[in-house]
DNA sequence: GTGACTTTGTGCGCGCCTTCACAAGGACGT
DNA sequence: ACGTCCTTGTGAAGGCGCGCACAAAGTCAC
């Protein structure tokens, strides 16, 4: 069928990695009692330019009235829809050191469709401590949780860990990786993972930073 | 002269992207005791293609032996001077929630040429506490920290309050700001802004997972 | 009903990034 | 000293995403 390719199919990952920015922005606007957006609106909530705007959301459909904009709630359902958060995911949680305290403790995901089921830790000695009102359980209990659904798994061991507890994710059939953990994961190419790392993010700013310092500093640094 | 144009201008953003992996990767050949590597060495050890690596490392100089490989602690020299990483830069961590303290507590830091000299909160209770190992101080105290050097401002409060925050970090001079608040910063455009959003992660894996869960599943729930 | 206005949806050109493929260059054994 | 082998560095091609600019389309006022 050559109607409804990009119904669904071919979305550009540069889109999808900005459709949750739109969908925040419209959840906001329909906070404040409005019912109506324009590409305009959204480019200036997003800062992402009103032409991106809409050529990301044509991939999702024509959801829009010319001369109007978009109906703000209909936009959200369809983009929830595109990315899949129209039921809840099953979320949980390896590794409960300060990071996966903080993220366990983290209200932002129960209101976008996603429902924390296990908090797990290698420590026997943590297990059965409640953090943010669940029990804190031994990896062994991974394979109950794919049972109940479970479908993404949240990494927040130190490095060293983290590959094991990757290879143990993959095992019970977890397909969707969130790591914190400095490393690169090896994974099967069937597994989708993405890294979110602070201390990347600092170096990177850390150039930023340095280019605007202007070359004096570069000079100084080279005769020295 | 055509011959350093690119010796320190136009490194692509993708490439900075990937160079803190590159220097990750090298400090634990290094730590290894491997002396030399090869850029097929590195291309395993990151996950990016051997090609890529070169044409990466290449923005940087000619730092490889052709037949040999790169000398390990020398690229590694060459990578961390070229993110600006010769000296250590001066962090200042605002909000301090579950992730701001887990952030203040985090050691990869120290290690890798940043330094902590700031704790702050609105939250006039919080001040004077002290987390790991120093003490929460009130925002009036930014204005002092820049003038000690403080150069990145990290911004771990609850949405509401992150524009109030930033608009104080941008006025006391700072000029690279890692958010993690689920807000659109808006700043001049001298300003760095990187962002890093939990939910926004967990959108994008749900967008893949669903994908890959297929057609039949996405049947059912249209026809529910 | 008609005209003017507003905003969407998209075709097209441009520039950046990735990938391939290979010539240039250096080490090492004999 | 010389040939072989290995790995780098890079030219060129292809693909992807961005932004402009405009035609299509629908609303609103009168």
């Amino acid at each position: 069928m050559s109607a409804d390719p990009s119904t669904r199919r071919g979305i550009p990952d540069a889109t999808v990695a900005r459709l949750p920015e739109y969908l925040r922005a419209l959840h906001s606007f329909s906070d404040d009692g409005i019912a109506s957006v324009s590409s305009e609106d959204l480019a200036v909530a997003t800062g992402v330019g009103s032409a991106k705007v809409r050529k990301d959301l044509s991939y999702l459909g024509s959801y829009g009235i010319r001369g109007v904009g978009y109906d703000v709630d209909h936009l959200a359902y369809q983009i929830s829809f595109a990315l899949g958060l129209t039921h809840e995911w099953a979320v949980a949680i390896v590794g409960m050191g300060n990071l996966g305290r903080a993220l366990a403790a983290y209200r932002g995901f129960a209101t976008k469709g996603f429902r924390i089921v296990g908090l797990l830790d290698q420590d026997t000695r943590l297990h059965g401590q409640v953090v943010a009102g669940l029990p804190v359980r031994p990896m062994a209990d991974l394979a109950g949780l794919v049972g109940e659904g479970l479908a993404i798994g949240v990494i927040a061991t130190p490095a060293e860990s983290a590959q094991d507890v990757c290879d143990q994710l993959v095992s019970v059939g977890v397909r969707s990786i969130l790591n914190f953990a400095p490393t690169v994961l090896a994974t099967p190419p069937s597994v989708v993972v993405r890294k979110v790392d602070l201390s990347t993010e600092l170096q990177i700013l850390a150039f930023h930073e340095q280019r605007k310092a202007g070359r004096a500093v570069t000079l100084a640094e080279v005769s020295s």
